[in-house]
DNA sequence: CATCTTAGTTCAGAGGCGAAAACAAGCACC
DNA sequence: GGTGCTTGTTTTCGCCTCTGAACTAAGATG
């Protein structure tokens, strides 16, 4: 029932423009040749298009292969300098702003510390503003090469073009960043929430790559997920879908920061860790985390088996193909208790839907989120590459 | 991250026409100049294609309607009568076989009992076969014009064209359906899931019309969920996405049929419910239920309040924007207690996610399973309409 | 240097869509 | 009844895209 969308013959340039420049930068350096066999386009359509791409500068030669007895192929790639994305972190205790190359290489980078509850969005606009700036001009890139501004925020994001965010953690509800932002630059704007960047980061360039149906899960402060379906971040009629950490797992259990019980991260959150396992922090949680983890104290077991059961009910609703444990928590859990996790999430499960997922660690670090901002606009570029971009004054 | 698909002009014609007859058929009888504005398509375009479904009888007229001061528009609308769909319903104590028009108005159908745990797959096998020749014999409709078969089954079906069962209840593990039945008949199969089929019924013609991010759940003596996303189901990577009723909502609670503990099944399921109540059932369940329902037990309030559970895993998870509640449990309890399910709910999920669902009750019978079955094969037919039809001997 | 092999380009042809002109079919009003 | 007006549908024509096949490019081999 999905609705209904014509097609024009322009269309058709359009999407096989797409696949050709995906296939292109997924696969590597890739010959015309190997580029016909891989998108099931005739050569002759390789052959147009790739030389369009050339001219554009959007592709570039990058070498030759030997064959035996033959011509040689001319391998192409994307030209990781065409353009630039900004990716940006904003967090809890600071503002970070990355520029990426089109490779998803960092080129500079730019952090704003935030004074505890000094959460005003002008000033975080400002910040984000003011890094754009720092970023370019350390990394000598002008502002036309900047492909557009992705932004990862705590929260709900409304779609819609003014970026609007709900964060209660913040005391956000309904500012509009991304009106915000536009007011200092006409530069393409994506704005998304956190969880949602990283989980995208680990989906293309982490322990997600090549999964179409997965779950990208993130235990830190907070507890949420990404649902991938068919490639791409579900994401729910309202753009909250992936909620997992309020999940109830233990009808009227422990009271959860959300106001309601039970609740999955009132389990394996940070602070429900802590605190169950009696532990009064002294402001390092890492450290903290350490310590439970090491003496063998039974909350350990506990909360693998509670997490086990929200990896469960995931691997039940969603039968995803790979489940990613990122964020710090998840990763320092999963560095000694892996096989722990799976099992409980095995002992919580049905059979076959289990049986087709694999479980694994993310691997980026915390600078997962604004790499998968800076995605976000690689994603733009990549379904629709424009030929005549938008230039606008930073 | 979506695979790459290339396309080629012809795609466009194809696509096109699903479009146009897709609105033709939900839109009801159309006139040419509507469907240009519906589809976006070209007043061109949509004359030469009408012009062909109406030469393939696809599409027929329907009518006039008077325009004040101009030529009057012909009304168009898919010819109902130009295929039918046969949908099955292979439950746990019969076999239903139904046939119905491209409307989807039954034209005839025809039970089988199943002795309890007489469930060997050739012989409900062989109730299918025998039950298409006999719908297709009272309705006087010949095996030529019928366009598929559709059959929903208990438990989990393997992608692939041999329709592969797994099914507990049924003692089935592996049971290839639909390669047994391609053995009887040779028009286009497609087997799924009852729970999915009852799904699809009532997202395109009950409660769920129009939701295009949707979940329907079945609340019977088994509990389950339709998960709807962009307007189609999702199956996760082995189509056994929607598991719902085995998702734990008390850690280590009640046991369940399934070997697990604290699934939902466990405690809104109608056995669990029974159970629960103290009931000892007689053999009517439908009964027995009234009865609970009848009695102010609390257990009638706990079962709302786990079913609120539930379901708020849902709005939070997935962040629908509709939930139907199916299943003759669900409806039994719904009549009288939507506005509990719907507060216990909201006591359970996030603020805003909540808000953007509503929660409402099916509005098919018991018959949804079948008539879902035969929706997959409309789908087949409105997403691809072919114009020679491989035509084959029942 | 003739021949073989593989890679990439060019060209003609088929099929698709849209804009606009042409055609169709009513209404209204003199 | 004729003439113009309005609206719906069809036809014509030009442009775009893809593909298959012929053609060119570039190296290996003996």
């Amino acid at each position: 029932m999905a609705r209904p969308q014509r097609r024009t013959v322009r269309d058709i340039r359009r999407g096989n423009r797409a696949v050709l420049l995906r296939t292109l930068y997924f696969s590597g350096p890739t010959s015309r040749n190997d580029l016909t066999a891989r998108t099931g386009l005739s050569a002759a359509t390789v052959s147009t298009m790739t030389a369009d791409l050339l001219g554009e500068n959007i592709v570039v030669e990058a070498g030759q292969v030997e064959s035996d007895g033959g011509r040689p192929r001319v391998l192409l790639r994307v030209n990781p300098e065409y353009g630039f994305a900004v990716g940006v972190d904003v967090a809890e205790t600071h503002v970070r702003v990355g520029l990426f190359d089109l490779e998803m290489t960092e080129r500079a980078k730019v952090d704003y510390m935030l004074r505890p509850a000094r959460h005003d969005p002008e000033l975080i606009a400002r910040h984000i503003l003011a890094g754009v700036e720092v970023v370019l001009s350390d990394a000598g890139v002008s502002p036309e090469q900047v492909l557009g501004i992705g932004v990862g925020v705590p929260g709900i994001v409304e779609p819609g073009a003014d970026g609007v965010i709900h964060a209660k953690t913040f005391g956000w509800d309904g500012v509009p960043l991304g009106a915000l932002l536009r007011r200092g630059t006409s530069l393409p704007l994506f704005v998304d929430n956190g969880a949602k960047t990283m989980g995208q980061a680990e989906l293309w360039f982490g322990s997600g790559r090549g999964a179409s149906e997965a779950v990208i899960v993130l235990l830190g402060v907070g507890v949420g997920a990404t649902i991938v379906a068919d490639g791409t971040t579900f994401r729910g009629v309202s753009s909250s879908a992936g909620e997992w950490g309020h999940t109830k797992i233990v009808a009227n259990g422990r009271p959860c920061r959300c106001g309601g019980r039970g609740c999955l991260e009132a389990y394996v959150g940070i602070e429900a860790i802590l605190d169950r396992a009696g532990v009064t922090s002294r402001g390092d949680w890492e450290e903290d985390l350490a310590g439970v983890l090491a003496s063998k104290s039974p909350v350990v077991e506990e909360t693998v088996t509670y997490l086990g059961v929200g990896l469960a009910n995931l691997v039940n609703l969603i039968n995803p193909e790979k489940i990613v444990i990122g964020g710090w928590v998840g990763v320092q859990l999963g560095e000694s208790l892996l096989p722990d996790i799976r099992r409980a999430t095995a002992a919580n499960s049905l059979a076959e839907p289990y049986a087709a997922t694999s479980i694994v660690l993310g691997r980026l670090g915390p600078d997962a989120v604004a790499l998968g901002a800076a995605t976000l606009v690689l994603e733009e570029f990549l379904n629709a590459p424009q030929v005549a971009r938008i230039t606008a004054a930073g």
